[in-house]
DNA sequence: TTATCATATTCTAAAACTTGAATATATTTG
DNA sequence: CAAATATATTCAAGTTTTAGAATATGATAA
């Protein structure tokens, strides 16, 4: 490709990684905190492998990083400027800023994650040592 | 598809539609203003058929929309806010803003449009009777 | 260690996208 | 009308994406 075109392609790159329904309700999902496998699995509905498979495809991309805790894997935005667009995105195409499903996950709450019967809303994480 | 997941796909629908190299730059160089295939082919540098297979899928997915005037037809964004959006993208991905060519294109100057030798640069298009 | 839970990876068929080539259409000009 | 010009459409091969199914891995619990 040539020289010129890069800008463009690297573009092209970014808008299309994002573009695709599951991935935009992964990145919204996440939002600005973290989410793990199980909380996307419960809140989108979808199987866990196909989940998998598309939170492989962000980062590839380069657009999420994941650290680990235990059994739990945590995902985060490396570019969160990413949820500007998605909603700049929303705008363009008559979508209610409501209607866009943006949850703090600072501490995953979702059945499976078993936080459930967490009784402190504090922003520290729950760290099981072996 | 869910009630539920459609303002997603909405979303992703529009990300992609722009997410393809060529189109970013066909939407960049139409601007706010306005751009005749050739001169598209012209900045480019591409085969005009591919700019019109572009351009076709660009008009489908209602992003930009057509008026003929003599034998030339001049194309102008529909949204043109997709602008903002391209350059937000770009901002995300570290693309300087003035490596994105975005001209104004209110009388298409381009050789092969032969408006060439024009010698008042107003905004009257020049209308050709049959 | 074995079972279980959370998550990842591989495989695959179908669908969609990319893009070159050839050709068609509409308009103007001579 | 015929030729030239601007643009559109159709076709097709190659590539990528989508999404389901099956299976693997890594961590913890029993």
């Amino acid at each position: 490709m040539k020289r010129s075109h890069q800008p463009y392609k690297k573009i092209s790159d970014l808008l299309s990684a994002i573009g695709n329904p599951v991935r935009v309700q992964i990145l919204l999902a996440i939002g600005k905190g973290e989410a793990c496998v199980c909380h996307l699995e419960s809140l989108l509905g979808l199987r866990q492998a196909y989940i998998s498979q598309q939170l492989m495809t962000l980062r590839k991309k380069k657009l999420i990083t994941s650290r680990r805790e235990g059994k739990y894997i945590y995902y985060r935005l490396l570019k969160p400027e990413v949820l500007e667009l998605i909603r700049a995105a929303g705008a363009i195409t008559g979508v209610m800023e409501g209607a866009l499903v943006v949850q703090d996950h600072s501490n995953c709450e979702c059945p499976k994650c078993s936080l459930d019967a967490a009784p402190v809303s504090t922003n520290l994480s729950i760290v099981k040592e072996a």
